[in-house]
RNA sequence: GGCGCUGUAGCUCAGUUGGUUAGAGCGCCGCCCUGUCACGGCGGAGGUCGAGGGUUCGAGCCCCUUCAGCGUCGCCA
C-alpha cells in the first residue's frame, strides 16, 4: 500500500519509496520520448515523470493544465544536473506506477500557474481557480493561523468564545444597515449586526466577564482597499477592568499572533494620545514605521505679505509643514503633481520650497524670506536636498491633509517597508465631534463610551471638552481598531442620551432593552474589537482586503461568483409583504 | 454622489499625425522532439477595438452620451 503524501512533502531522503499523490497538473512538460507532468496541491510542487515505455504514457500525453490526478508510483533522485533549487521537491521525482485522471478541466479563463495578474473580477469570477494559486493559498492559511493563534491566546486567558445572533434590532446609530425583511411580523425588519457592541455589554451583564467571538460584522457602505461591507472582527469584552486591563490584554494577543504566526517578535506598543498623534502625524491611525513629524510654523510667518498665509493665520488657522527628504530633486512639474494630491486630499494648495544644493526655489518665492525658510528648515531638521511642503488652513484642515501627505512622501522614500510591523496605542480621544452636516456634536465613537475619570463634570458646562475612555490600536497607518471603558449605570447612559439630543422616548424605543439592563447590577466593564481582516493583510504584505478573503464582494459590493444580490421570484417578496418599487431605469 | 485612471484576442498588453488586411507575449489546437522545470521547434485558429451616436472621403485613435471596473474623496456612531 502506497504511501499517501503531499505534493511538497518528498525529499532525496524519500528515495525508493512508493508513493501516492493526489492533485491538479500545473504545467506539462512533454518531449516526446518523455514527458514530465509537475503535480500541484496546497502544499507545494512534484515531478511526475512518464518514460516512453510505460502503460500510463499514452495517457500523460492528453492531459491538460488543471486535471485532476492520483499518481501513484515510486521515489527516486533527479539524475544528477538537473535538480531544480527552485522547488522545495527538486531534488526528486516520481516515476509513475499507475496514474488515475480523477477529473478533466476546461481551459481555464486564466492562467493558474501563473502569478501574472488578472483583472480581478474574472478572478472573483472563478474564484475556485484563482484561491488554487500559492499566493491566495498562502494567504487563507496564514488567516486561519491568525485566528486559530488569537482563540488559543484568548482560551489560556479563561476567556469564553460566546456565538451572538445574525438578526438583532437595527439601531439607527451609525453605519447604515443591512436588513432582513420579517415574513411573520410584516412592515417589521430585522438587521445584521455591525458588531455585536450592545450583545457583548449584555454578556458582561449576564455575569460573563471574560468573552470574546470571530465575529461577523455587516455595514452598507461604500468600500475601500480597506473596508469591506461584510468583515470579521476579533471582538472581546471583559468585566471588572480598568483600560490598562484592556490595552494589555489586547496588545499580549497581537504580540502573540505575530510570534506564532510571524515568528516577529514585537516590542511593547508605543502610546501616544490622540492629540499628540495629530500634532505629529496629521491623523489619528499615524504610520510609526517612519519619523518625519509634522511641525507648525505659523508663528515663522506672522505679519507675512503672502496671501495664503496671512488668512490662514489670521482666521485661526495654522501652517504646518512636512519635510520630503531628497524632495529637492523634483521638477516643478512634479511638484505640481504633488499639489494636486495635496487637493485630491482636501487642501486648498501647497508650498513646496526645494533646497537644492545649488540654492532654493519655491513656488511661493517671491513672498518668502531667508529667515522665515530657515526657521521651517530647522523646525523641520531638513538638509540640503530635501523639500519643505507647507499647508495653510483651518489647523485641523491643514493638519489632516499635512497628514495624507506625509504617508504620500513615505511611499514615495520607500519608508513604508510591509515586513517592518509598527504597532501603536492611540488613547485620549475626545468624546464629541462636530458632525459637519449638522453642526451638531456628535459621539466621535459610540454613544456606550465611559468620559475620561473626572470629564463627567463638563458635561453640562462644556461637553465638547469631554474625553472618552477610548482607545485605538494602530498597525502601519492602519486602525486596526477600538474600544472604550463602558458606561454601566443606566442613569449615566441616560445622561449620555439626553446630551445627544435623544428623547426619552427614542431612548426607550431603541435602546430601551439595554438601559434596562444596565439596571439590574451592571459590572463596570470595557472591551475592544480588531478588524481581522486587516490583522491578516497587513500580516500577508497585501494592499488589499480582498486577497485575503476567500470569497469577498468586489468593490461595488457585488458577488461576482454567485452573481449576488440578485432578482427573488415575486412570491417571496410578496411573502414578505413588500412591494417593489418601479424600476429607474433598466438594468443591465 | 464628486474626482482620477482603465476598457483592443481566453489572459497581460502595444497600437505612431485619423489612412492598406489591428499586432506581441502567454494560453489554445495540430505536428515534431528522451532530462525538462516559463522546455524547445514548425504550423494554425482566435477580434462587435465596452456600448450607442457624431465629425470625416476614411475612426481602435477626435467629439458627445452611456455602461462597466479599479482607486480616491464624501460616507464608514
Amino acid at each position: 500500500m502506497p504511501n499517501r503524501v503531499s505534493c511538497g512533502a518528498l525529499r532525496a531522503a524519500d528515495e525508493g519509496a512508493e508513493v501516492e499523490l493526489c492533485g491538479w497538473v500545473n504545467r506539462r512538460r512533454d518531449h516526446g520520448g518523455l514527458i514530465f507532468v509537475d503535480l500541484r496541491d496546497t502544499d507545494g510542487i512534484t515531478q511526475i515523470v512518464f518514460d516512453p515505455q510505460h502503460p500510463s504514457f499514452a495517457q500523460a500525453e492528453h492531459l491538460r493544465n488543471e486535471d485532476v490526478l492520483r499518481a501513484v508510483g515510486s521515489v527516486r533522485r533527479r539524475p544528477s544536473g538537473t535538480e531544480n533549487p527552485r522547488l522545495a521537491t527538486g531534488e526528486i521525482e516520481v516515476a509513475i506506477g499507475t496514474l488515475e485522471i480523477l477529473n478533466r478541466s476546461q481551459v481555464p479563463p486564466f492562467q493558474v500557474n501563473s502569478e501574472e495578474p488578472v483583472d480581478e473580477n474574472l478572478r472573483l469570477e472563478y474564484r475556485y481557480l484563482d484561491l488554487r494559486r500559492p499566493r491566495m493559498q498562502r494567504n487563507i492559511r496564514t488567516r486561519h493561523q491568525i485566528v486559530k493563534a488569537m482563540r488559543d491566546f484568548f482560551d489560556s486567558r479563561g476567556f469564553l468564545e460566546i456565538e451572538t445572533p445574525m438578526m438583532i434590532k437595527s439601531t439607527p446609530e451609525g453605519a447604515r444597515d443591512y436588513l432582513v425583511p420579517s415574513r411573520l411580523y410584516p412592515r417589521h425588519f430585522y438587521a445584521l449586526p455591525q458588531s455585536p457592541q450592545l450583545l457583548k455589554q449584555i454578556l458582561m451583564i449576564s455575569g460573563f466577564g471574560k468573552y470574546m467571538q470571530i465575529a461577523r460584522c455587516m455595514r452598507d457602505e461604500d468600500q475601500r482597499a480597506d473596508r469591506l461591507v461584510e468583515f470579521v472582527q476579533l471582538d472581546v469584552e471583559l468585566s471588572f477592568c480598568t483600560q490598562d486591563d484592556v490595552l494589555e490584554v489586547m496588545e499580549s494577543c497581537m504580540r502573540y499572533v505575530w510570534l506564532t504566526v510571524l515568528g516577529v517578535e514585537v516590542p511593547p506598543f508605543p502610546r501616544l494620545t490622540h492629540q499628540e498623534a495629530i500634532a505629529k502625524y496629521g491623523v489619528d491611525k499615524p504610520d510609526l514605521r517612519f519619523g518625519l513629524e509634522l511641525a507648525d510654523v505659523s508663528q515663522s510667518f506672522a505679519g507675512t505679505e503672502f496671501a495664503v498665509f496671512r488668512s490662514a493665520i489670521e482666521s485661526g488657522g495654522a501652517i504646518v509643514a512636512l519635510r520630503y527628504p531628497g524632495g529637492a530633486a523634483l521638477s516643478r512639474r512634479e511638484f505640481d503633481a504633488l499639489t494636486e494630491t495635496a487637493k485630491q486630499f482636501g487642501g486648498k494648495g501647497m508650498v513646496w520650497i526645494a533646497l537644492g544644493s545649488d540654492g532654493t526655489k519655491s513656488s511661493a518665492a517671491r513672498f518668502l524670506s531667508e529667515t522665515q525658510i530657515a526657521a521651517v528648515r530647522d523646525a523641520l531638521a531638513a538638509e540640503t536636498g530635501d523639500a519643505l511642503l507647507l499647508f495653510a488652513d483651518a489647523a485641523a484642515v491643514a493638519y489632516a491633509v499635512a497628514g495624507k501627505m506625509r504617508n504620500e512622501v513615505g511611499d514615495r522614500c520607500n519608508l513604508r517597508d510591509p515586513n517592518v510591523y509598527a504597532f501603536a496605542w492611540v488613547t485620549g480621544f475626545p468624546y464629541l465631534e462636530i458632525d459637519e452636516a449638522t453642526g451638531e456634536p456628535a459621539p466621535a465613537h459610540h454613544p456606550f463610551t465611559a468620559p475620561a475619570p473626572g470629564d463627567w463634570e463638563l458635561i453640562d458646562r462644556d461637553p465638547t471638552a469631554m474625553r472618552a475612555q477610548h482607545y485605538d490600536m494602530v498597525l502601519n497607518g492602519y486602525e486596526l481598531g477600538s474600544g472604550s471603558i463602558r458606561i454601566h449605570k443606566a442613569q449615566e447612559q441616560r445622561k449620555i442620551f439626553e446630551m445627544l439630543k435623544l428623547t426619552p422616548e427614542q431612548v426607550e424605543e431603541r435602546f430601551g432593552f439595554f438601559v434596562r439592563a444596565l439596571e439590574y447590577g451592571a459590572p463596570p466593564h470595557g472591551g475592544m474589537a480588531l478588524g481581522i481582516d486587516r490583522i491578516v493583510m497587513i500580516a500577508c504584505g497585501e494592499a488589499n482586503l480582498r486577497e485575503v478573503t476567500a470569497f469577498p464582494k468586489n468593490s461595488v459590493a457585488r458577488d461576482v461568483m454567485m452573481d449576488a444580490p440578485s432578482p427573488v421570484p415575486e412570491q417571496l417578496v410578496k411573502d414578505l409583504h413588500l412591494r417593489l418599487a418601479p424600476e429607474v431605469r433598466s438594468p443591465g
